[in-house]
RNA sequence: GGAGGGAUGACAGAGCGGACGAAUGUACUGGUCUUGAAAACCAGCGUGGUGAAAGCCACCGAGGGUUCGAAUCCCUCUCCCUCCGCCA
């Protein structure tokens, strides 16, 4: 959420910095409007409330002191002006929630850093890397056993179910079966171990309360994309950001905790509303993946190193696994709503010769902190500020699963995977049929 | 699902219709004392809104209501505890 009181004091610093990612400006000369006209109503509510309070003291003290007809002469006054306050009131409080509404839509400021341009033409490429980059090796090129999508291989070899996926649920919900679903578990459990060295792993619920959602940025904007269950209000997380955003809502925490960091692994629950037919075979886009999710609360000045930590763990897991992979620096139209910066990762899959985005890697600056009211008590004194919060995937499994399968894959049909997978695959192998 | 009990500041805990934003204790901060520390004593010690400021307003789990006036009474909901039922 934007800061109310930045509109107010600059409206059009505000507007200036918004425009970067196509907001007009009339949103925000709107929401300027709107608080002047709350601020009147509340002045006049909060003074007809404080005359109601002071004229009942003054029924208190005549009734103390015996004098009815007095008490009963306040008491009347008071009810009228009683009358007027709460009438004053309902205007004020129909004014705030449009002002509130109308900021929970407004999205984030990008950083100074975030590339120009309203398309994803405009993102940058940073940088990429292959297996052997660092020996000099030249980008790979892949041979024909590669080029197989790993829908194909996934039902050649028996690892992925996308028919039965669609008769249990629709299309778009994977189905995997033996090897395959043990490299999924494997995938998580490899990834979990990595990151429990310095961020407490976590288990959250599925299922969340809208509070939760909005926390996040995710309502009330993009209601269409998340799962509803009507029945008993509650959402299925779009990602672990979810959850773990809003592990310390509405807390004030000591600055020396922090940072504070979470990993969790969740199944995350997408609609795709607005994605009908496009990318719709295999894993490429899937109603419901596993992903491991990387979190912290900071402050402002650690903001930068726990970004970049994030990014250099997804990397790293990327290496691990020997992928072909670049990394995009995410121009201000691209970037999601709450962000201020975002690296995607995205790896190269020879099989269907797409790069998957694999990860999101973002720096909310206080946006997300303030929805979830989640601030801390400097150390050095002074008043209250709210936490930053980064985070980003290490890394969504459904197309790492992909990548691996089309990139593994040997001229006999068979698939090998990578050797830090030994210890929870049992074999590196996966044989052809 | 049924019956009962509860939710108050960082924590513990009083208050149960009239000056209560809230006693008291602990913790914390500053000071006095001390060579230093502890102890003792003194003082301070929630958050937010609004306003140039004084101030005013809101917040005692959440939301509604009764009343001139609500932490206190009523209703609904959430969560926690106890018991019963059901259940992986």
């Amino acid at each position: 959420m934007i800061d109310l009181h930045l509109i107010r004091s600059d409206p059009s610093a505000v507007a200036a910095a918004l425009a970067r990612r196509g907001v007009e400006a009339k949103e925000i000369e709107d929401i300027a409007d709107l608080d002047v006209v709350h601020r009147g109503l509340l002045q006049r509510q909060e003074s007809l409330r404080a005359e109601v309070k002071s004229l009942s003291k003054d029924v208190g003290a005549a009734k103390k002191s015996g004098d009815e007809a007095k008490a009963t002469a306040l008491m009347e006054r008071s009810r009228l002006i009683g009358d007027e306050e709460r009438e004053a009131a309902h205007e004020a409080d129909a004014a705030g929630e449009a002002l509130h509404g109308a900021l929970l839509l407004l999205p984030n400021f990008p950083s100074e850093e975030t590339p120009e341009g309203l398309s994803d033409a405009n993102n940058i490429e940073i940088s990429r890397w292959w297996p052997g980059k660092e020996d000099g090796e030249a980008e790979p090129t892949y041979s024909e056993s590669q080029r197989v999508p790993h829908w194909d291989v996934g039902e050649e070899l028996g690892l992925l179910d996308m028919e039965r996926g669609a008769r249990l649920a629709g299309s778009m919900f994977p189905l995997y079966r033996g090897k395959g679903a043990r490299l999924l578990r494997a995938l998580g459990a490899y990834a979990l171990n990595a990151h429990s060295d310095s961020y407490e792993e976590i288990r959250p619920p599925s299922l969340v309360l809208t509070e939760t959602l909005t926390s996040t940025g995710h309502l009330p904007k993009f209601s269409e994309e998340a799962y509803h269950l009507e029945r008993d209000d509650l959402w299925a997380i779009p990602t672990a950001e979810v959850p773990l955003t809003s592990m310390h809502r509405g807390e004030i925490l000591e600055e020396a905790s922090l940072p504070i960091r979470f990993t969790a692994q969740t199944a995350c629950f997408r609609r795709e509303a607005g994605a009908a037919g496009r990318d719709t075979r295999g894993l490429l886009r899937v109603h419901e993946f596993d992903k491991v999710e990387l979190f912290a609360y900071v402050t402002p000045d650690q903001a930068h190193e726990a970004h970049r930590d994030i990014l250099e763990r997804a990397e790293s897991m990327l290496r691990d696994f020997g992928l072909h992979y670049r990394v995009l620096d995410l121009c201000c139209g691209d970037l999601g709503g709450s962000a201020a910066r975002t690296f995607d990762l995205e790896v190269y899959a020879p099989g269907c010769d797409q790069w998957l985005e694999v990860s999101s890697v973002s720096w909310f600056a206080d946006y997300q902190a303030r929805r979830a009211n989640v601030r801390f008590r400097p150390q050095e004194g002074g008043s209250l500020e709210f936490v930053h919060t980064v985070n980003g995937s290490a890394l969504a499994w459904a197309r790492i699963w992909a990548a691996l399968i089309e990139t593994g894959r040997q001229s006999d049909g068979s698939i090998e995977l990578p050797e830090v997978l030994g210890p929870f695959m049992g074999s590196t192998t996966i044989p052809a049929r």
